[in-house]
DNA sequence: CCGTATCCTCATCGATACTG
DNA sequence: CAGTATCGATGAGGATACGG
């Protein structure tokens, strides 16, 4: 159930797109995934969560994980007793639930890769 | 498998980054999702589907089919018979693929919802 | 190391008017 | 009806430099 497979009702369609448009909204733009992607292998400091996502500046990740944050998706621990500040983030037990949606998007995308490979080709399946 | 519950390895998050980022790319922007959710129910025709998906300009829908359709996601259909010119776009097969896709981010977006309701609440029931 | 501030560019999206 | 053209607003995202 849920998603209706053959005879959505109009308002069934309008009830399923707020939703999706819902998710959309908190998860999308550029980074977001890709940084709950990168802190899904365990706490990451700042420095080091940049080299994971590769290519994010400084300034699209902290405001990304500021908005994460806001959401619950991850925590933020900040250490002041070292010397040059040492500041943790985490995927957050609410974060992790993503982990379907990614999931699936992981497939997708990876699914959609092979697809276009062998555009031409015959094929079936 | 696929994703990894517990400790992925640095390369595995790379790779699983870069497909979902494809989807996002893909997939991204504010009305992709909506359009394939308004096809769902059967083959509609551009004004039609411009109500159901409601908010949406002639603009963005005209340009959202064309990315779609050369995605392979969906097809167009000319019938030049009838006098003002119709115009029916049908979900794919391929189309169909993303199903599990927006179903997951569907529910999601359900579940965030109630999340957010009782943000601060010691339950209730 | 952990960010913030500033400036800038470009894609996205919207409104309106118009054509076939 | 099915689109396209034009103009304009907005903001996401990037480069660089700097502060705590």
């Amino acid at each position: 159930m849920s998603f209706p497979a053959s005879a959505p009702s109009h308002t069934t369609c309008t009830g399923a797109m707020r939703s999706v448009r819902d998710s959309l909204d908190l998860l999308g733009g550029k980074w977001k995934l890709p940084i709950i992607v990168g802190l899904s292998g365990g706490p990451q400091r700042f420095k080091q969560l940049q080299r994971e996502v590769a290519g994010i500046t400084a300034k699209m990740l902290s405001k990304e994980l500021k908005d994460l944050e806001i959401n619950g998706l991850i925590s933020r621990h900040v250490q002041a007793d070292a010397a040059p500040v040492a500041v943790t983030y985490t995927l957050a037990a609410y974060g992790r639930t993503l982990f379907p949606v990614i999931e699936a998007l992981h497939a997708w995308g990876q699914q959609h890769r092979a697809h276009i490979m062998h555009a031409g080709e015959a094929v079936a399946a």
